[in-house]
DNA sequence: GTCAGTGTACTATGTAGATACAACACTAGT
DNA sequence: ACTAGTGTTGTATCTACATAGTACACTGAC
């Protein structure tokens, strides 16, 4: 659906991981302004996760003024999350890129081989999510 | 010179982050087979590091068969020790693109944003490499 | 043999992230 | 008023990572 459960196979942090699906989300109109994000404990099913790491990803999503408190109502998406969460999800990605490229670069890798190379494995990355394994329906889903 | 500080902006672990850069360095020839590594303590001064956490990055180079260690002496490149380097930071290298991919299309960025992102941050990456204090006009302040 | 320098091992401590469980404060609907 | 659902807060526990300090086993040079 619209969010994917959390996987175990990056070093990021989850509740960093919950930002930025509430960030991409927003920033690709998925929200809109004056909508409702899913509940903290509705939201922690989805994504087969803890209510508090939830929380905390909402708590901060409200620090940067992408989303407001309603206190017994829920998270309520603000009038400027859309920008905000655009320009929030380039600097995401830039702050993890930056490390991996330094990274690269001191491997002795030329820039050339390291554009190849991420070029590769983003059209792996999409031909895997586009054959997500054909399999039937899983009617195991409790 | 050949060996990097730690850098505390990683969320990669030290002892990864360790691993790495002997890989880079054998891969590239910095390094060569019946060479040794700096010592378990050498090492952990040049990175301002603990002991312990080289001793781990040592211990997996070992199960890897990058790095022999000679019991009172110090850990001694393997032969084949530049062919599965250059393997492994490859592995590496996609191991951490992957989940940043996943993500990056996850928020809405088409393939063709992304690879322009990263050529940017890599253009950007490898310019602050160059020039680590800004002196325009002055080519030659060393 | 001595000794400095190697890798190795162990215990203890501290921190961050995540989980589990419980309680409280507020709002909307009835 | 009652109730269900919301956000919020707190404590305890667990794990991985890193540090600190100590001790041991081995090698090579003297």
């Amino acid at each position: 659906m619209m969010w994917t459960p959390i996987g175990s196979d990056s070093t990021v942090p989850i509740y960093e991981q919950i930002i930025g699906q509430v960030v991409g989300v927003v920033a690709s109109g998925g929200l809109k302004p004056g909508e409702l994000l899913p509940s903290v404990r509705e939201m922690a099913g989805l994504l087969l996760v803890n209510p508090n790491t939830v929380a905390r990803a909402y708590g901060e999503l409200e620090r940067s003024g992408i989303v407001e408190s309603r206190r017994g109502t829920g998270m309520l998406i603000t009038p400027d999350a859309p920008q905000k969460s655009a320009e929030m999800r380039v600097a995401i990605l830039k702050d993890r890129l930056r490390p991996l490229l330094r990274d690269a670069l001191g491997y002795g890798l030329t820039a050339s081989e390291i554009n190849r190379l991420i070029e590769l494995e983003l059209a792996a990355t999409i031909a895997s999510k586009n054959h997500p394994k054909s399999k039937p329906a899983n009617p195991e889903t409790n």
